[in-house]
DNA sequence: CGCTAGATTGATAAAGGTCAATCATTGTGG
DNA sequence: CCACAATGATTGACCTTTATCAATCTAGCG
């Protein structure tokens, strides 16, 4: 806690062209820029369900995560609710769209974060094209996320929904070293924000699950935990179909 | 064709911050941010079903389409094959991620495009913050498309797929000003592409037009070209569910 | 003018959406 | 500290929709 870098905004993701290890997403940032964004930076914390904007308001702020899990959505004229993206630490959000924020966004978990003024983070950009262009990988790795999203979401079956799902979420707890990743991971979502996000109804997503445990596959400790027993399976209905 | 303008690479997208008409996409590139660009690029005109580069293999180029269709893709484990986008002229594609590329990308028609080597345009937007500016907001919508995308094939009907599909060329042709459109659009793709952008089989694809064909919502001249003969009806399709 | 890839149409089966009821868990107030 | 309320999760029955397999048709191209 007294440590500068504790307490100092963070980027991760896997660089553009650097070559580190095999799919690990690395913190982006030198000290220097963690500091020049500190600079500009409030750091909030709140409880869950505090939402930070709604879609279509006018666009202030960037917010970068330090801690907790974020959900970007927005509510469908049907009047389902569709969830773009789940935000984890080291994750930027807030980037608009001709002023305007895109989607509604939404604390999940009790959420640390700092909040920047989008015209002194722009400034900050232009004077500092080094750091510019870590967040250009950062927004391009965001792209990267988000096709995979859609590959998921393009699976004819909701456990390979589900399991792509949970290798994301694999994927996320990984980047944060989590100890207990991959065999034991932490779900903070409701059931029924997995199947906004992946385009299920409530009722498959626990239909699913069940059979999951059933098999043999999964178990849960309890609903925002999970145990990964046979993850060679798991990755199989991740790729089958 | 003498003109220097024309002949320089082109991006285009809806600006991050500065209000435009509401959504429509704006040249995001200044002349001599154009003509820097043109200084480092090849121009290049290929036939369709070119394949400009495979899936993880080294990244050594940027391409920025002048003219054409390009799609890219994944072919996954199942053997069937996703299409997380399709790329329009004013599009820019081949940001990779540790330094190789992530999907296969292939012309869909007769294709004309900028060549640019990673390493010189990198050193290009390291020096001019502006321009590099410029393409965090292009990565920064097609983010914003990629979410789109999603959203369009979570949709559970087949015709509200294929009206949201169409709404994405409609929104497209727009951009480039194309006279005809909306109430006329190209389609470039074959049904087999749709179907692999929109996590369909062919004949769900197949089925679903020549039912709103048969609706009297759309008619096809031929394979290539739909006319929308009922808006309203399309649209409320494209939100409905 | 024939060939071939692409597009269409038909029949069948599997999967998830929907509606409805029950169960569990978390949070609140007495 | 406990009881109850409210939200979230699960399970069941039924129905709609699309994937799949197969055959036929069309159009572009040599």
């Amino acid at each position: 806690m007294t440590s500068a870098s504790a307490n100092q905004p963070t980027i991760r993701a896997i660089p553009f062209d650097r070559v580190s290890a095999a799919g690990v997403a690395t913190q982006l940032l030198t000290e220097r820029h963690r500091q020049n964004l500190a600079g500009l930076a409030t750091q909030l914390t709140v409880p869950r369900r505090t939402v930070f904007y709604r879609e279509d308001t006018p666009a202030e702020w960037v917010f970068m995560i330090a801690n907790g899990v974020v959900k970007s959505y927005r509510d469908l004229p049907s009047g389902k609710r569709h969830i773009a993206v789940f935000l984890f630490p080291g994750d930027v959000f807030g980037l608009a769209e001709n002023g305007r924020f895109v989607n509604t966004t939404q604390a999940v978990t009790r959420v640390t974060l700092y909040r920047i003024p989008i015209d002194a983070l722009k400034d900050l950009l232009r004077r500092d094209p080094d750091l510019q262009f870590r967040f250009l990988c950062k927004v391009t790795h965001q792209l990267r996320e988000a096709q995979r999203h859609t590959i998921s979401v393009t699976r004819h079956t909701a456990a390979g929904k589900i399991a792509m799902f949970l290798k994301m979420l694999e994927r996320d707890a990984q980047w944060r070293n989590d100890a207990s990743a991959p065999r034991s991971l932490a779900v903070p979502m409701t059931r029924a924000d997995i199947a906004d996000y992946l385009g299920l109804s409530p009722e498959a997503v626990s239909r699913s699950t069940s059979r999951l445990v059933r098999r043999g596959i999964l178990s849960f400790p309890d609903r925002h935990h999970v145990h990964i027993l046979n993850p060679a399976e798991l990755d199989r209905l991740a790729a089958s179909m």
